[in-house]
DNA sequence: CGGTATCCCGGCCGATACTG
DNA sequence: CAGTATCGGCCGGGATACCG
């Protein structure tokens, strides 16, 4: 019955441990769930879209860090680019399968969090009340 | 009763949209799935801890990290803070139900991706085979 | 044990200019 | 349109020292 002999650790027994410092999940993790990175996943899970049509949709990224974060994205292999050598060039991104099930699963975070904004703000509020102005 | 809304509109009306830059949302998403956020989220959704276990737990977090980010959390009405007058001291950290039910969708992408971890490392020598050395 | 205060460096990130 | 290159500021975050 007993698998490990471990005590309060959960995910102890993966061999991509998002918890220990070493690990390359910690890193995906990063881009995924990233400033960036959640707001351009968010942005594609609702089709494909072009490079300036994503950074008009992604308020506030400049165009640095958003070709910085769909090179990074399309390196994991949850975003595919498809280049028309056309004039002018048109660029389309679009999740893979497996970027559709991640986004999936921030998205359900996402909106979580957006639909529970209000509770967030009246517990600030109550904090900030509470300590005074620190 | 309380369902989460996973399906439809992505880009829905809603009061708090994370999409634009000046929104609230958007700060408080970035607590849950900051760097350290994600992580000590995810080390609490297993039970209470103290500091110094949550130091151990999340590997290579700084002191001033994890104070910082359990601030932020506790502000944002994630994390409840209880406060023994012992001696020694002693500080228990738990989630709120707003907490469970966040760190809940934290953990289905963590083990999402976690899981799906082969995939992505292979989907990175491919691109790295196309790319040369780039 | 459970923090806070200070110093300081690397790199995130925006602005700008340039290319195909 | 779809990027890349470069510069520079700012701040995230690690190391260390110190308090209750």
């Amino acid at each position: 019955m007993e698998t490990t002999d471990t005590e309060g650790d959960a995910t102890a027994d993966l061999p991509y441990d998002v918890f220990s410092r070493a690990c390359p999940s910690r890193r995906t993790l990063e881009h995924v769930t990233g400033r960036w990175g959640a707001l351009t996943l968010g942005a594609l899970s609702e089709g494909s879209l072009r490079f300036n049509e994503l950074r008009r949709r992604v308020d506030g990224v400049s165009e640095k860090m958003l070709s910085q974060t769909l090179q990074a994205l399309e390196r994991d292999g949850l975003v595919h680019r498809e280049a028309q050598p056309t004039n002018p060039p048109r660029v389309d991104y679009e999740l893979t399968g497996l970027g559709r099930a991640v986004a999936e699963r921030l998205l359900s975070l996402i909106h979580f969090v957006e639909g529970r904004m209000d509770e967030v703000l009246s517990a600030r509020e109550r904090y900030d009340a509470t300590r005074g102005g620190r």
